[in-house]
RNA sequence: GCGGGUGUGGCGGAAUUGGCAGACGCGCGAGGUUUAGGUCCUCGUGUCCGAAAGGGCUUGCAGGUUCGACUCCUGUCACCCGCACCA
């Protein structure tokens, strides 16, 4: 540790109270522990003694963190040090500020470092948690630490279960558009209010549950118990399905599709392959229109929004069958059902392509046409099978084989031979589509290298120099629709399409149902049993938590036969019905209990709920804090023209990342609770902000290879400098770079906390750069910021005494320009811009010389929310800690609006555009005065003496410009 | 390829939203206190010409609108972040 700050303090030269290294650590932590002792930052619920009905809620919540092995990094204060500061500035403008803090401890990366180290994750996660809570406390964050809690917390999992069941026992009305319990569906298949059929929305029975005629199965008392069973899971929000899923051996575990990127693991980078599995999935897709919608009446970043309504995908379309044709071309009864975003098109649909994994390519292999290169087809479909995803994409030359099979165009009454080709993807709509290679370049690029017919049906512009043409155009080669544009061709198409029964409007989307089992030992048990028929049971909610079992090996094997953990736990695994607690069985039924967990998102989905009420144990939170905490608020009125109602948290802060992984499945959950009347808000997070990254310096060569920091010397000057490598004496040039171990460019915020102290570290990163923009960590800077805080101590307190050192009179340039820094400094949190409202108080503190009491009063008051342990000393020494307690509760102070403006202003004349002098005026001026004043000035009436006055621009309060030449 | 964002001194960044570009901090230079340095204090610091007064140039680049453009419009370049065979 290098103690330069530390080290002045045993020198004899140095005034005995400097603000130094030493003397913050002491009032820092004393100041901390003080806070503890007086609960000053508890924050009562409704109808609990201390809270004030009167005041305006704010809930301030910051993204918890995971806790990892290796502590807190600079990017974690970042969001939770400006949090701090809008919290501790609320409160004082009188609101009720909630601002919990907790952990998000179940999930992958704990598993891993616990089979790295050898020691059991439940064991490395609450060590992890210790060291979060003393790094995070020692920043003198203000959060309401009784309400911490760990999503690995037995009581806070057992709601997570309860969810889990809430959402299991539920059902999507699209008439409704909401969920609803079961058992109502039941009562409307049993009552005959609703026909009875398989969920034709059901991703697991696609191509099954909605063919033409439907699947109506007659009355519900006529059904046996296994096929009601099958049509109520159908329905059921949380379901279990064999379906193609992510399977990642590394990991040992089955991803999400928004846990993949590119083909691998977001969590390690491992490959990931296609593969069937039984899981859990959650019905996000009965969402899909109200995730999309419900981002319009929230105030999130743009691009949020943005990434996710990409990622929800809407797209309309149409379905379109097509009729299979047997050999000779005789149609066989059957159709291929293709989805496809311009049927307007059709006409020019001149081969089809079907997924490999396509029911009817199993169909064509089984019962070969005389065509049909069956061999060359089964190596096609298997080879397709068993590539990862990465070396799909990896691929660029499109593959494909004839299958043997012939559709009828229903456009063109004309037979079209059907392909298949791993450009189709099984997952999106019916994994079939009509091929217009026309019209779409995918399709002209396979039309080409197998030279299949091209026919345009939208003429291009005349110039148009490509191959497939996707503009609009009229249509052309499209009988009835000949001259149409691609719009009313739409129309047209479906309308008759419809007519003739063939095909129909239809909305898809790239959103997937949501894979939330996990084959991991380190998180939530599914609250499910098995009996040995192979039917699924809830436990019952009294019986709840279903804990994790004590495992001593906890380590994944690595395999392409995925097992779930827990399956090793076979005393735990297998129970009866009574033990484990499932109402609707005997109680000596031996059932199997679900291996599977939850993922790592469980817990995130839903833990700002129960900041809010974090102790109960009769309810997953209580119906008034959560009313009160994430009901709508009025946005306070002091940015003008924002009247809007905000739901559910005011403030949400946290990095970019999380964009649709976390924030769309805690909207997901949220709706569905919503929807069975558990919340009262719709949208869980009213307004949304995120952070920007914490940038560090690292050195690239040549050739942009990355070299560690410690083997770089600077051998220029700072002014010029020039990097070179140690070891090869090679220049490298400094860029900026996230930071990381392997660059030894990680900054660790202990250190700079024993160095300068948390207010100076806190007053640094936000005085960085806007809060929303990336930036690099200069360690050089903080300095700068010490300094103030050091001249600000110098400025109240008298650094040979450690008393006060106050004046009796105000001088009245300092008062007016305190007013106008409270009001900068407030207007700026607003605004979250905390780098120019620190400058505020930079330049005050700069030009005061002294301060009377009242003064440096209410300039402690504005530090406060920034550097608040030296504002509560300072407060403390003033003597106003006796009187007023701490500076904490203390008002914002006012500022008079008249000490804003001057009664004379200096307001700059131009010629030409350029600046040529400055005069000064009352600052009410008149525009004729101001002109007067302009042209009398000595230096523009030199310059202006021989030249023509065209016309004088005059901006009251502004500048004046003089057009002359 | 599509979508979004960003380009301002040696560095991090300001700019009342069309009105004095470079606030504030770092660094750098000069001086002071102390004196072994550092800490601390004061002043200076976009750049070019000039001894100075003063003047020219300057917000990635090229145009345009305007009395006036970092800000608005058109084109262009660079970098960053999403998405990417989604029919």
């Amino acid at each position: 540790m290098s103690t330069d700050a530390v080290s002045s303090q045993s020198n004899a030269s140095v005034p005995a109270h400097r603000y130094s290294a030493a003397l913050a650590d002491q009032i820092e932590t004393r100041w901390q522990s003080w806070w503890d002792t007086h609960k000053t930052y508890q924050t009562p619920n409704p109808g609990e003694s201390g809270f004030d009905p009167q005041r305006p809620k704010f809930y301030c919540l910051d993204m918890f963190p995971y806790p990892s092995g290796s502590g807190l990094h600079v990017g974690h204060p970042e969001g939770y040090t400006a949090t701090d500061i809008i919290c501790r500035y609320k409160r004082m403008c009188g609101h009720n500020v909630l601002h919990p803090m907790g952990w998000d401890a179940f999930g992958l990366p704990a598993e891993q470092y616990a089979i790295q180290t050898g020691v059991h994750p439940a064991e490395t996660t609450r060590r992890a948690i210790d060291n979060f809570r003393r790094q995070l406390k020692r920043f003198g964050f203000c959060y309401d630490w009784s309400r911490e809690f760990g999503t690995i917390d037995p009581d806070y999992y057992k709601w997570t279960q309860w969810i889990f069941l809430q959402i299991y026992n539920a059902w999507y009305d699209k008439q409704q558009n909401r969920a609803r319990p079961i058992c109502e569906l039941v009562e409307e298949f049993e009552s005959g209010a609703r026909s009875v059929q398989l969920n034709p929305d059901a991703a697991e029975y696609a191509g099954a549950g909605d063919l033409p005629g439907g699947t109506r199965v007659g009355e519900w008392s006529a059904l046996d118990q296994d096929t009601k069973r099958m049509i109520i899971d159908s329905y059921r929000l949380a379901y279990a399905a064999r379906q193609t899923v992510n399977w990642c051996p590394k990991l040992g575990t089955a991803l999400a599709n928004e846990e993949v990127i590119d083909g691998r693991s977001e969590r390690g980078g491992f490959p990931v392959f296609r593969k069937p599995m039984r899981q859990w999935m959650f019905r996000i897709t009965a969402y899909a229109d109200r995730l999309l919608d419900g981002l319009r009446d929230v105030t999130w970043p743009e691009s949020t929004k943005i990434q996710q309504a990409e990622w929800i995908g809407r797209s309309e379309g149409a379905e379109i069958d097509f009729p299979i044709l047997e050999p000779g071309h005789v149609p066989s009864g059957m159709s291929l059902r293709v989805f496809t975003t311009r049927p307007d098109t059709i006409f020019g649909a001149t081969y089809m392509v079907v997924a490999p994994e396509h029911p009817l390519v199993d169909e064509a292999l089984d019962n070969p046409a005389p065509e049909t290169d069956v061999e060359q087809l089964r190596a096609y479909v298997e080879s397709a099978r068993n590539r990862s995803d990465i070396e799909r994409m990896e691929a660029k030359e499109k593959t494909g084989v004839f299958i043997g099979r012939f559709v009828q165009n229903p456009a063109t009454g004309e037979p079209v031979p059907v392909w298949t080709s791993d450009y189709v993807l099984m997952g999106y709509g019916t994994g079939a589509i009509m091929a217009v290679p026309a019209q779409d370049q995918r399709d002209w690029d396979f039309a080409v290298k197998y030279n299949l017919p091209i026919v345009r049906t939208v003429q291009p512009p005349e110039d148009f120099q490509g191959e497939a043409y996707t503009g609009d155009g009229p249509a052309i080669n499209s009988d009835f629709l000949n001259g149409l544009h691609v719009h009313q061709a739409k129309q047209r198409i479906i309308t008759w399409l419809e007519d003739k029964q063939i095909g129909s409007r239809r909305v898809n989307y790239r959103l997937r149902d949501w894979l939330f089992s996990r084959q991991r030992y380190w998180g939530e048990p599914f609250p499910i049993v098995w009996d040995d028929r192979g039917n699924h049971y809830p436990v019952s909610e009294k019986s709840l938590p279903v804990t994790l079992p004590e495992m001593a090996d906890y380590a994944p094997v690595e395999s392409d036969d995925p097992q779930p953990l827990l399956g090793k736990a076979t005393d735990w695994l297998k129970t009866t019905a009574g033990e484990v607690g499932v109402d609707d069985l005997p109680a000596d039924t031996p059932v199997t209990r679900e291996a599977n967990t939850m993922p790592g998102w469980a817990g995130s989905c839903w833990y700002y709920l129960r900041f809010c009420d974090p102790r109960n144990d009769e309810r997953f939170v209580g119906e008034e804090p959560e009313r009160y905490w994430m009901g709508g608020s009025a946005r306070s009125g002091e940015q003008a023209g924002h009247d809007q109602t905000v739901q559910g948290v005011d403030l949400y802060i946290g990095g970019a990342e999380h964009a649709v992984l976390h924030l769309l499945y805690a909207r997901f959950w949220h709706k569905v609770l919503f929807d069975l009347g558990f919340v009262s808000t719709d949208e869980p997070f009213g307004k949304l902000f995120h952070q920007g990254l914490i940038l560090s310096h690292a050195y690239q060569r040549p050739d942009k290879s990355l070299v560690p920091t410690d083997q770089v010397e600077n051998v220029g000057t700072d002014d010029r400098p020039k990097w070179i490598e140690r070891a090869t004496g090679q220049e490298v040039t400094q860029i900026v770079a996230k930071m990381s171990k392997s660059l030894k460019n990680v900054v660790n915020p202990d250190e700079v906390i024993a160095e300068y102290g948390a207010d100076t570290f806190r007053l640094y990163e936000m005085y960085l750069g806007p809060l929303e923009a990336s930036k690099p960590w200069n360690t050089r800077d903080i300095i700068g910021l010490f300094r103030f805080l050091q001249r600000t101590w110098r400025l109240c307190i008298d650094e040979s005494t450690g008393n006060p050192r106050l004046s009796e009179q105000p001088d009245p340039a300092i008062e007016k320009l305190l007013h106008r820094t409270i009001h900068r400094v407030g207007r700026d949190i607003e605004k979250l811009s905390f780098n120019t409202a620190i400058a505020a108080m930079i330049e005050f503190v700069n030009a005061a010389d002294e301060l009377t009491l009242d003064q440096a009063d209410r300039f402690v008051r504005i530090l406060s929310p920034f550097a608040p342990h030296m504002a509560e000393e300072i407060w403390h020494r003033l003597g106003r800690q006796e009187a007023l307690g701490s500076v904490t509760i203390q008002t914002w102070p006012t500022c008079d609006e008249a000490m804003l403006v001057d009664d004379e202003i200096e307001i700059p004349v131009q010629v030409l555009g350029k600046v040529r002098s400055k005069i000064t005026v009352p600052a009410d001026a008149s525009e004729e005065t101001m002109r007067q004043r302009a042209l009398a000035d000595e230096r523009i009436a030199a310059l202006i003496a021989d030249k023509t006055v065209r016309k004088i621009i005059v901006v009251p309060g502004r500048l004046v410009n003089i057009v002359a030449n």
